[in-house]
DNA sequence: CAGATCTCAGCTATACTGAAATGC
DNA sequence: CGCATTTCAGTATAGCTGAGATCT
């Protein structure tokens, strides 16, 4: 893209667009150096934030969908990271633990999800960057990326 | 996402991805309405400020892969809205012009953008939407997604 | 010969859909 | 019965790679 048209330059869906493929262009290096994943960072921070969960509510609260989610609960439990149980109150559910492990593997990840934030925003001041925070949290809120009917919401 | 972790919600590689889902999907849906395509609008307004220019130029304007240029020229050259022929200074190159109906078209893909990005960026203010062009542009430009050797720029 | 261009075939990752099996 | 949950199989799209044919 050596001479970008003004009418392009002017899109913000092109220009998010963009940011977002370096963004995770980035984010794949780093969590693959770490053997791990965009993903593993979403479902372990959720855990540990709210507590065990059901793979359905696990769904709706970081959006991955609940077909990913089963082969991501699948790896984080064979790496030791998560405990996966059958719910002894709904025969039908699951219920997934963050173990220490995974709190480890947590603090490592968002160590270098930090530090991958910190080299994409490089460009802006701290005080920009609190702003492109807040502004990309209205967008998302306004405009959500998938609209699922949310159904049950127990954990 | 009914709950997102405050961990995530601080992670502008997870927020920019999740607004560049929504702006996609916007568009996507926007394009489709019209019987085109996201690339359709990067590849007419290149042509139109630039003006006629090879396959492989293109893919440097625009950022679009020389094999998915391929198909993309085959489009519109059949939709009427580029021509496509050979370059008699260098027998290798197709040269690519838009034609009158391109220019149409392009008129027509600008207005469903222009409003899909007004859609979009509902939630914040006219300064708010500028600055936030402007910080795209910035993080684009030192963490480019893709970092091609650029060749020959003639067009 | 090196290197550019166009084209085709195919790969990988991501987001998603359909449907079956089980249980509430 | 309707509905929720987990699981598997498969689809669509985007971005990209490899290689061959042609030409400079």
């Amino acid at each position: 893209m050596d001479s970008v048209p003004a009418q392009v330059k002017a899109m913000p869906t092109f220009l998010l667009n963009q940011a977002a493929l370096s963004a995770q262009r980035l984010v794949a290096e780093g969590m693959s150096a770490l053997g791990a994943h965009r993903t593993h960072f979403s479902l372990l921070a959720s855990l540990e934030e709210f507590g065990p969960a059901s793979q359905a509510t696990l769904t709706r609260r970081t959006g991955i969908d609940r077909s990913d989610m089963v082969a991501l609960v699948n790896r984080l439990a064979e790496d030791g990271f998560v405990q996966r149980e059958p719910d002894p109150e709904d025969r039908r559910r699951n219920v997934v633990t963050i173990t220490r492990a995974g709190r480890q593997q947590l603090r490592r990840l968002d160590r270098a999800l930090g530090a991958i934030g910190d080299e994409l925003l490089a460009p802006l001041t701290p005080r920009q960057r609190e702003e492109l925070l807040q502004m990309l949290i209205k967008i998302v809120a306004v405009s959500p990326p998938s609209a699922q009917p949310s159904g049950d919401e127990r954990s």
